[in-house]
DNA sequence: CCGGTTCTGGAATTTTTATTCCATTCTAGC
DNA sequence: GCTAGAATGGAATAAAAATTCCAGAACCGG
C-alpha cells in the first residue's frame, strides 16, 4: 500500500492529499475532506476522536495515513506535533499582530473586519428576545409559502436566506427585483414575508412591508434597533445591533439570525 | 493533596502556576520552570517528553500535575488541548443560556450558529497569510474592471462584493447568471475576476475560472481548504475554514476578508 | 446474475502512555 | 549527628491508545 515515502512537512502533506483526494473511496475521502479542513486537530486528537468527527471507523483514519504515505497515524502525527509551535500568542494577540501590519494594509483592516464580526456575534448573544424567536418561527412555519425582501445591503442576507429555505425544501420566494417587476400580488392573505432593511431604509422594502400588513399578511422584520420604519407598523421584529467599521457593518449576527430561522423552519415543517 | 480545584482556563493556570513558584521542592520546580516557558507544548507531548525535556522523572510531573490542582496529567493536558482551538473571552457563559434553553428550540440553534461563527473567525486569524493579500488587492487595483463570481451558497457574498465595491465606487461586475446569459466574453484581457467557491464546488464558477486562466486573466479565488478544485489551476488563492453547524456553513470569515478587500481596494484606487 | 476484487466495520491484539506505589534518599529541626 | 517528615527515583501496574486482522458488504466488469 505504502508506494511513497511520508510527506516530510506540512506543504508536502497537503500536497499529497490534493493529489490523492481524488480516486479514494469513500471512507477514506471523508477523512481526507475532514483533515484538509481540520489539518490543525491532527496534532492534539486521537485516532478515536478524529474517526468520530469525520464520521469514520478508526480502522478508515489507519488506512489513510498509510495511502499518505505514513506508517500510521503515530507517524502521521509526528509530523504535526513537531511542527506545532502553538498557534500562541492566542486570539487577542493575532489580531493586535494583524492591525500591527501597518495602518491601512489590507491584515490591518481585516483585523478591524473580524473585530466588529465579533462584536455582533457578541451583541447578538445579549440582544436577542428567545420568545420572538419562537413566534417568528411559528408564523413562519404556518406560511403556505415565504416571501423574502431585502435590497443593497440586505440583500446579501436575503439572498442567504432564499438558499436556506431551498436546501431545507421550504417554500420561499425571494423577490430579488429582476426587471424591476412588481411580485406583491404573488403574496397571498395565508403568506408570510420576511423583510430585512437597515438604516438607510430601502423604500421597495418598507413599501412591500407596509402593503403586506394592510392586506393583513404577517411580517415578520429583521431590523435594527433605533427608528427603523419598519417599528411603526405591526410586524413581529427581530432585532440585530451589527457593529461596524467605517461605513461598513458586519453582517455576522444577522446572517446567524437568518440561518436559525431557515433551519429552525425546516426542522419544523417536517 | 489537591486542595485546589483545576484551573479552568490557560490565564488561571499560569496564574496558580505564579502563585505556587515560590514554595515549590526542587523538583517540582524544575517542573513549573520549564512548564512556564514551554506551556504550548503542553497539548503536544506526553509525560515522559515533558519529563526528560525539564530534566526530572515522569513521577514528579505527576506529582506537578496534582499539586496544580488536576487528578493528573491527562486532566491537565485537556484544557491545553481545549483551548488550541481556542475559547474568546468569554461569552461562552451566554452562549451556554441560550444553548439550554431546549434542544433543538431556536435559542439553542442560535447559539450553535453563533459559535460556528465565531470560530470561522478566529481561525481566520490564524490562517490568513497577509502576503496572499497583499498581492490579491494590488491586482485587484490593477484590473480595469473586476469581475465577480459566486452561486448558490457563495452568492451571499459575491452580492455583497459587488455591493461594496459599488460603495468604493470601484468598478466591478457580478455574474449573477440572471437570464443563463454567458457573460464571459465581457473579460477582458486586464480584468480580473473574483471566483468564489466551496465544497460542493459549483461547475458554473470553476468552469469560468478556468477559461480566464487560459485566456491570461488572474484569477482571485475565495475557496476552502487545499481539496478545492481551484487550486488545481493557477490562481491566487485566499483560504478560508469556516465551521460549521448541521449541513449550514458559516459566511462570517468570508465576508469580513470581502469587506476587507473592498475598502483595501477602493481605497487604494483613490 | 455471477465471481472476483475492493472496501468497510468492528473486535482482538499489541504497543504506548499514564498512574501508582514504595523503598530509598534527602532535609530540617533539635 | 540523629530522627521525623517530606521528596525522590524507579519499577510495577493500570489505562488508553494505536494497530492489525478478518469476516462480511459493496462494487464492478463480464
Amino acid at each position: 500500500m505504502q508506494v511513497q515515502s511520508a510527506p516530510q512537512t506540512i506543504e508536502a502533506f497537503q500536497q499529497r492529499l490534493l493529489q490523492r483526494s481524488d480516486r479514494l473511496p469513500k471512507r477514506l475521502r471523508q477523512c481526507a475532506d475532514y483533515l484538509a479542513a481540520n489539518a490543525d486537530r491532527i496534532a492534539v486528537s486521537t485516532v478515536a476522536e478524529l474517526a468520530s468527527a469525520a464520521n469514520v471507523q478508526p480502522s478508515a483514519v489507519m488506512r489513510f495515513c498509510q495511502i499518505m504515505g505514513f506508517s500510521g497515524f503515530s507517524d502521521m502525527q509526528r509530523l504535526f506535533r513537531d511542527s506545532y509551535a502553538g498557534s500562541w500568542p492566542d486570539y487577542a494577540t493575532r489580531l493586535e499582530n494583524l492591525r500591527q501590519s501597518g495602518a491601512g494594509s489590507p491584515a490591518a483592516l481585516l483585523a478591524e473586519f473580524v473585530d466588529a464580526s465579533r462584536k455582533s456575534l457578541e451583541n447578538l448573544t445579549n440582544t436577542i428576545d428567545p420568545p420572538a424567536l419562537d413566534q417568528a418561527v411559528r408564523q413562519l412555519c404556518a406560511a403556505r409559502l415565504i416571501h423574502i425582501i431585502g435590497r443593497r445591503r440586505a440583500f446579501p442576507v436575503a439572498s442567504y436566506l432564499a438558499y436556506a429555505f431551498e436546501k431545507m425544501e421550504a417554500p420561499a420566494l425571494l423577490h430579488d427585483g429582476v426587471g424591476n417587476l412588481d411580485c406583491r400580488h404573488t403574496i397571498a392573505a395565508d403568506d408570510v414575508l420576511i423583510a430585512i432593511t437597515f438604516a438607510p431604509y430601502g423604500q421597495t422594502t418598507v413599501d412591500l412591508a407596509v402593503d403586506c400588513r394592510r392586506r393583513g399578511v404577517p411580517v415578520v422584520a429583521i431590523t435594527d434597533t433605533v427608528m427603523s420604519p419598519l417599528r411603526q407598523i405591526d410586524v413581529l421584529p427581530l432585532l440585530i445591533n451589527e457593529a461596524d467599521f467605517g461605513a461598513f457593518r458586519s453582517l455576522s449576527a444577522t446572517l446567524s439570525l437568518a440561518m436559525t430561522l431557515a433551519v429552525a423552519v425546516g426542522a419544523s415543517r417536517i
